[in-house]
DNA sequence: ACATTTAATGTAAGCCCTTACATTTTTGAC
DNA sequence: GTCAAAAATGTAAGGGCTTACATTAAATGT
């Protein structure tokens, strides 16, 4: 059944029948009406190849995270195709995995595929990954446009939307300062660009709070709860009485520390997470954590980029405020 | 740059070049070698919507899923989509929701596409919706091969892989009431196929024991965590000295309901969740959970499909066992 | 060296749409 | 009732690939 066989019976042109599939403003309502009955009937639906072929488009973006399976990233990922399909589009999924080639291979791959845009959830590289991620970013850049989430980098046709980690985690510290807190750890799970502006505003804070910014309370690991509290319970010598983590698995480490350790939480130690997952309440005490909005991230780049798409100039870069939410792990 | 100019450049025809794209044993691989030569210079990739009609295929699968941010689900979609990315094909991802009419739309939709296969993850109703479920999965299945992980229906075209639900509940319901409890709690969270399955092993298991299985002792709460803790507590009359979970969210409510209720666990009640996420582990104290192995269902559903898309038979239901993990929620 | 397979390549007919341009029909002004 | 302008429809040329079939080149046998 294809666009000659409808055409046929309903005594038009395919011209006709391709204007009523696209609902092209050429056709007379009664034809409309006629052929899209006829559409009906016979469970006609255009070929998507051959469409895409005319059109060079077929209405898909692509995804690429590194990992679906994480939390915070599903969500995302859910809320943007939820999203994108109520204009309209298809989403193709690519999980990258972390690896820098792997990255580059995922675009590579989902650009053959002629997608009309493609969104890139979960930051690039910041510092010295930082001009390696520009690069293959910009290579995807030429082709369609680019929607960094929770990502930035400065190029020609990419577009980034990022919470304000700076902010949300300077102000944090400073509250957390502010309570008394002196020894504040930084746990941080990865190099990119967002956990980077998560430290910087860490450090900022306690430079403005007349504290000493020390390295051996900055640490990093990867793993979430029980090899965070490991490592924590490993280095003996280490004291501090406040915690802020890149994310909620962590900060959930180090609550288990606390408890192995025999220390009250909030009262010896201060302790928050990042993301506001799950985690976050299924944790004991249940844990104060930030919210960087992610939903709201997502639906501003879905805005962006049908705005581009329909050809409307897009400010490159968009910051989305975070915001505290109080649970049981802080006192103030 | 099109099939045409790399056919001119390496002076052969089209078709030639065709067959070096399809690697097609009938070109030497002397002119196979200089014709990937000349597609390489000139970053010559074909045209999937070209190939798409011509082949009819585009190497794609559709993934359904009711709700990617669910971890769970999340999990299952990471595994599928870097397992059939191995075999060359892309993902189409629709998050389809919960609700029937939209599944019904969603494999409507998705089918457009024109994909290779269909996966179905998360369960199919069962009772009452069973029949309806049947219905538009079969009529996916008239248009490609459907793989259901988690759900079961009979049905020409549909395979299923489902974990050994019946099989664990009944086995882990045995093992507690061996350890001497008497008033076993069936939490569940849903209407799906898995979890009547999970009832039906926890209520046979119970006669088998002689226990009677008591309506009041299956409680339905869709809500995780905080919403079964206070559903719990509302029902001060209810007495329980071990509870079984479809989910390991619903179990962590549980903990919860017994730690503000002042009684210990495992002494005074036994929890045992479900699927072994990451909130069994930030559960304190650590929740025993049932790992339902959900990377050996996805691969056994990749294999499956390959081997049909190869046109080889393949059974139309396969059954993963399941496994206890035993943390400290419970003391047998 | 010549006939006969077999391997390698080419030709051309689809696959199913979109759309610029050509043609016909309708509408409205006079 | 004309005629010009506007609206509706049709014609036909792609778009870039696959593949059955036709053709030519290479390999094998005698």
């Amino acid at each position: 059944m294809n666009i000659y066989d409808i055409a046929e019976l309903a005594g038009v042109s395919i011209a006709t029948v391709s204007r009523v599939v696209n609902d092209s403003p050429k056709v007379s309502e009664k034809t409309k009406a006629r052929v899209r009955a006829i559409m009906e009937e016979n469970h006609y639906t255009p070929n998507v190849f051959a469409r895409g072929l005319g059109l060079n488009s077929m209405k898909t973006v692509g995804i690429i995270c590194p990992d679906v399976s994480d939390d915070y990233m599903a969500g995302s990922v859910a809320y943007l195709e939820k999203s994108l399909r109520t204009y309209g589009y298809d989403c193709i999924l690519y999980c990258s995995g972390y690896q820098y080639q792997d990255k580059v291979n995922a675009v590579e791959l989902i650009l053959q595929k002629r997608i009309d845009a493609l969104l890139l959830v979960g930051s690039n590289y910041a510092g010295d990954g930082e001009e390696a991620s520009t690069k293959y970013i910009a290579r995807a850049a030429r082709e369609v446009p680019v929607f960094l989430i929770n990502g930035y980098i400065h190029c020609k046709g990419v577009y980034c939307v990022l919470s304000d980690n700076y902010q949300i985690m300077y102000d944090t510290v400073c509250a957390l300062t502010e309570a008394g807190r002196k020894r504040i750890l930084f746990l941080y799970d990865s190099n990119s660009y967002s956990a980077a502006e998560k430290m910087r505003g860490y450090e900022e804070a306690l430079r403005d709070n007349d504290l000493p910014v020390r390295k051996e309370l900055e640490i990093f690991e990867e793993n979430k709860i029980l090899k965070v509290r490991d490592r924590l319970l490993e280095q003996e010598d280490l004291e501090f009485d406040a915690v802020v983590a890149t994310d909620d698995g962590l900060a959930v480490g180090a609550v288990k520390y606390a408890r192995q350790k025999g220390l009250s939480v909030p009262e010896d130690i201060n302790i928050i997470g990042f993301n506001n997952s799950e985690l976050a309440v299924c944790c004991e005490p249940e844990l104060s954590s930030i919210d960087s909005r992610s939903e709201m991230l997502c639906k501003t780049a879905v805005d962006s980029m049908m705005m581009v798409l329909n050809g409307h100039p897009v400010r490159h870069k968009k910051t989305i405020p975070c915001c505290f939410v109080k649970r049981r792990t802080t006192n103030f």
